[in-house]
RNA sequence: CGGGGCGUGGCGUAGCCAGGUAACGCGCUUGCUUUGGGAGCAAGAGAUCGAAGGUUCAAAUCCUUUCGCCCCGACCA
């Protein structure tokens, strides 16, 4: 087996998944599409989880638990929401197994449900089923519920990460009296994933609006946050709906109004999931591996002892033992590596694991009095006192924090073109590939004609856009909305 | 669902066309020497060749059926 990984400009598809695996990310499950998220994994995830966490308790919402399962007939209720999601159900038919006299295990037909149950896709329906029963007055809302679990989509094609047949994420379900409370809620929720991406996973976001062919089966308006990756494609790392009365019409729920009028309940729903994960290997990987940021990273230090003789080590051992309390009682993630690889296996393992700060410390270093530090952003190594530790390794898992988040917005600039010209459109699509930024007449038609003719779709509206003065890209027409166009993940 | 590829020790593969003792690399175990950028040597363990039928004296190899996975498209967080 080769050491290195694919290079990212060989195959960037190949070294994605060489960089989950190497890196002890995950592993794929025995079921097509499915995914098993491994210890080192698991620990990044926990680690965006609990930021978002308590976010999501900071602005005012609890966190509850509804089931997996949910009447196939719910589905029904909203004409939008199942054909956004009646092709890509799982369903549960049957209770039973049972073994043949061959001693095959068959589906026992006798046991077949009266009513086929679905595995969720996501939740709106069994959640607005039980919102009926919970809400009858305006002193009932808003009602601010978040839940942590698991869905399923038999998508076709799946890829670690970023598009698994289950996966975990988190999905607020709000209800709301007014109409501009659901709309400040779904703005509100935005802005935490806007700030989850940028201030913990290091990545630069674009929020914007999803144009109607983009937007969430079932919603009226649907806010998004995009994120460049490193081939320069988009990925859409979270989004946030305004349901409107869709949801509380199709479950009928109402509630009285201060003036004893009976009206629908306004909706949000919004969600992240362990696609976030995809996002941070996509955005600051390299051809070395993973580069993770200090704030999620489940180890921000790695130890790696290097040692001779059995003295060497005790050495090294008790040398080390106060910084590793030092670092441990300012809060930082450490972990020592004394397994008994080499030094040099050992620097290219937490490399592709993307530790963000490396401590070297040999006899020499004892010695001295000193250590060698190696950041894994830029691949620098300093020597520097022991006794500075404390205060240096904060400092710098801050600054490999914000340059991380440099590098990505740097790079983001500097393939995000503004373009006036389809021709220009169609060779930065087709052969630099980045962001375009230009007007677009706001009709489906032109939408969909840019999407066969380059296979670029409008990845949102941003609010920062202005079309005052602009033509559309494509019809030549006067602009409706400037968008941001790419080609998706 | 359309196109392509692949199922052989834990992982990656060769062998298949042209049937005849199941091979190689990595990993694993044990021992010794090593350890500041992916250590070396030696000795070991580990496979009913995806499954089921068939042809044959003989099948990983030929034929039939079947299951599964991966990649590329259409669809999607």
């Amino acid at each position: 087996m080769s050491k290195g990984i694919t290079p990212r400009s060989k195959n960037y598809a190949a070294w994605y998944t060489e960089v989950i695996s190497r890196a002890g990310l995950a592993d794929y499950g025995p079921v097509k599409g499915t995914m098993v998220i491994k210890p080192y994994g698991f620990a990044l995830w926990d680690n965006i989880k609990e930021c978002l966490d308590s976010m999501i308790k900071e602005t005012g919402h609890v966190n509850a638990y509804f089931p997996l399962f949910i009447p196939k007939s719910f589905f029904a209720r909203e004409a939008a929401h199942v054909e956004g999601f009646a092709k890509e159900c799982a369903i549960v038919t049957h209770t039973r197994l049972k073994a043949t006299e061959d001693g095959d295990i068959i589906v026992d037909p006798e046991s077949r449900l009266e009513e086929e149950v679905i595995v969720r896709p996501t939740s709106e329906t069994v959640i607005w089923s039980m919102y009926k029963k919970w809400i009858q007055s305006y002193r009932d809302l808003p009602l601010l519920i978040n839940q942590w679990a698991n869905v399923v989509r038999w998508e076709m094609r799946t890829r670690l990460f970023l598009r698994t047949t289950e996966f975990l994420w988190q999905e607020g379900h709000t209800a709301h009296a007014t109409a501009e409370e659901a709309e400040e809620e779904t703005l509100k929720m935005l802005e935490v994933y806007r700030q989850l991406a940028e201030n913990y996973l290091a990545i630069p976001v674009i929020t914007g609006v999803k144009t109607e062919s983009e937007k969430f089966a079932g919603a009226e308006k649907t806010v998004c946050i995009e994120a460049m990756m490193g081939d320069k494609r988009a990925l859409q790392a979270g989004t946030s709906h305004n349901l409107g009365q869709n949801f509380a019409k199709a479950f009928d729920v109402t509630f009285q109004n201060r003036e004893n009028r009976e009206e629908y309940v306004y909706a949000t729903s919004w969600g992240v999931s362990t696609r976030l994960i995809g996002a941070v290997i996509l955005a600051h990987g390299d051809d070395k591996g993973l580069r993770l940021p200090p704030r999620i990273a489940p180890y921000q230090v790695v130890v790696v002892p290097i040692f001779r003789s059995d003295d060497d080590r005790e050495a090294v051992r008790s040398f080390l033992a106060p910084i590793v309390a030092t670092l441990k009682a300012k809060e930082i993630r450490v972990h020592e590596d004394w397994t008994d690889n080499s030094p040099g296996f050992k620097f290219n393992e937490w490399e592709m694991k993307g530790a963000p700060l490396r401590l070297e410390i040999g006899p020499r270093d004892v010695a001295n009095n000193k250590v060698v530090l190696a950041r894994r952003d830029k691949g620098e190594k300093t020597v520097v006192d022991k006794e500075r530790l404390g205060e240096i390794v904060p400092a710098l898992l801050d600054d490999i924090q914000r340059e991380l988040f440099e590098q990505a917005l740097a790079f983001r600039e500097k393939n995000t073109y503004r373009l006036t010209s389809y021709e220009e459109f169609r060779d930065v699509i087709a052969n630099k590939g980045g962001f375009v930024r230009c007007g677009w007449d706001g009709t489906e038609e032109t939408e969909s004609a840019i999407k066969e003719e380059t296979k670029a779709t409008i990845r949102c509206i941003p609010f920062d856009g202005n079309p005052e003065g602009l033509t559309c890209i494509y019809s030549g027409k006067p602009a409706r909305y400037e968008v941001i166009f790419a080609k998706a993940y």
